[in-house]
DNA sequence: GTGCAGAGTGCAAACGATTGCAACCGATCG
DNA sequence: CGATCGGTTGCAATCGTTTGCACTCTGCAC
């Protein structure tokens, strides 16, 4: 079934013209008669010509194609960024070219070297990039936008986790929370460390106590985390994600742990299962699909060749479900 | 930032030999000094050459691309498909190029159509092509291979949706199910067809009565379908995904119906989320990952210049958890 | 009838890499 | 000492497309 591909120069053969008149006629060039352009398009079609797109390119000398890194491509937060990024820069032309790092920093250099030889731009999404490894990445002649972590000299889009742990914790506080607990992600995550930087200040402020413990990002993370969490003095807890926030309910509910009235449960992200999870999980909703378009309005205007604009903040807003409760008056007596 | 870039013709220059001796040197070829190649490396390196990857393939006549399209992104099951297909194209020198049709078999047609000029093959996963759509994609001049849709004169892997049915029914049976309800997904859907296919054929074998109703792919579709399900005569229910389970399962504890005492819940696919749904989701296990893994050595087999292999099937692994039980003894009670 | 504008067309040179072939080198052999 | 040979290197063609420029041709004005 694999057929012989149909070059400009066939259909100028079967035409009767010249090369630069298909080109011309089917790329719309103005100087060109009516009649003609028909006449090639229709015996264009009819060969079932499709310009090479490659050789195309490679004459015209930019790439219409964006590289993309993610940590994990199963992570719904990933995914949803990378639905709206690939919307809009299809429709701007432009398509994607995505890698998977699956959260190593040195992978991900490889990632990103290899990338950007096929790609006019690149859009490294949570990057898990050391601090030299970021700025090797910089230096490359291709734009760079970062979703999730901010950075000089380049495009910059992110959540504003100030907002979002204040959202958060003073939820809590509201529900009588003084002691809380925060379940960490992965160290090379640029964002868990804004979450626990301003965690930590906006505890500071509300005159709440911060306890922090090293996570993980996937469901198992959380449900390990479960015996720790019991044994803590704090009686709500902050996961990383909603990912990590279901797996601790789920250790919660095997462990006859009553969420919320011993313990309250929120985290980030609010990816669909946090509504169906049981109980549905109070989480910080944050528009994902946006954060790709708006990376991609950051690249499209320099790729116009103006300067980087200011980088994007996305401000999210919390999703209150039953997962959170009040305080229980007296301390835990149960043991783990 | 935006450094400007280096060219064969820079080195050559720079280390005082023409283009083609550099070429030699940094693509290994054996007929060249050992002392030229190393000072070509050297000054290649430092002058931080990176050879224009769109020329390389534009000359060499082959891309180094595989297209791929897939319904929804957010999906977990498509995730880990691509993230198998990803690492083993990747291995063999070949990058993804990836599509979302957002289940639209219109906007599917069209995505193959751009990604074809891209690529030098292409993926169709969990195609929702039509059949004529199929065909136009199969007549373009690369390999396709479809993923979880068989098809003649292309690559095939599938799940074996017959082992799959079977599988799920004989554990309904022995707890005394005789009457199961099926919750539909996407009409679109080939695998949904086989699923449907297969369980009648095997109800039929094991004189089981199966209902049948529509549905969808995601949470909220299994959520809706709660009030039918629980007015419908049956006690057990397969539904089309996990998504769509761990929705059913939250209606259920919403509206306290006791999930397995009551009914029965068991599905497709065991994504990581089944074991944190409360009751854990009986599912059958598949590899998804193997999957795409399975798919690329197909398109390698293929770009080789080899015939198709046969189809690869994959046989799922029933995972028996908390969520389906033994059948309750009398019709059920309580109404909706 | 010659000149000239302007529209329409074709020729040929790019883009950056790879590679067949010819040219060159010093050394060895007859 | 010249021919030959193996090992290196460079020249130039090539991939499919776009596009600047030169050219042809028609029609109109003088």
């Amino acid at each position: 079934m694999v057929a012989e591909r149909v070059r400009l120069i066939d259909v100028a053969r079967e035409a009767g013209t010249s090369v630069s008149t298909v080109s011309r006629a089917l790329n719309g060039s103005d100087l060109i008669s009516p009649e003609v352009v028909a006449h090639v398009r229709a015996v264009a079609g009819e060969l079932g010509y499709r310009a090479d797109k490659r050789a195309q390119e490679f004459k015209l000398g930019r790439p219409l194609t964006v590289g993309v890194t993610v940590p994990d491509l199963t992570n719904p937060f990933f995914s949803e960024v990378l639905k709206g990024l690939a919307a809009s820069a299809r429709a701007g032309g432009y398509r994607l070219l995505i890698g998977e790092s699956g959260e190593d920093p040195a992978e991900e250099l490889r990632l990103v070297e290899e990338l950007v030889d096929h790609s006019g731009a690149l859009v490294l999404c949570s990057s898990r990039l050391t601090r030299s490894g970021l700025e090797k990445a910089l230096a490359l002649p291709v734009p760079v936008v970062c979703i999730n972590r901010t950075v000089k000299n380049a495009g910059a889009v992110a959540i504003d986790y100030r907002a979002a742990s204040r959202l958060l914790l003073e939820h809590l506080t509201g529900l009588g929370h003084r002691r809380v607990l925060y379940v960490g992600g992965p160290a090379t995550s640029w964002s868990d460390g804004e979450r626990r930087r301003t965690l930590r200040r906006t505890a500071r402020s509300l005159d709440v106590t911060l306890d922090e413990m090293d996570g993980g990002w996937a469901g198992n993370h959380g449900y390990d985390a479960g015996p720790t969490v019991l044994s803590s003095r704090a009686t709500a807890v902050i996961t990383f994600n909603d990912l990590v926030g279901v797996g601790l309910l789920s250790w919660m509910h095997d462990n006859d742990v009553d969420v919320p009235a011993e313990l309250s449960v929120a985290s980030y992200d609010d990816i669909p299962i946090a509504a169906y999870a049981r109980p549905p999980l109070t989480s910080l909703r944050n528009e994902r699909a946006r954060l790709g378009e708006l990376a991609w309005e950051q690249l499209a205007t320099r790729l116009a060749g103006n300067d980087w604009p200011r980088p994007d903040l996305l401000t999210p807003e919390l999703v209150v479900r039953a997962s959170t409760g009040p305080a229980r008056r007296r301390a835990r007596i149960r043991t783990s």
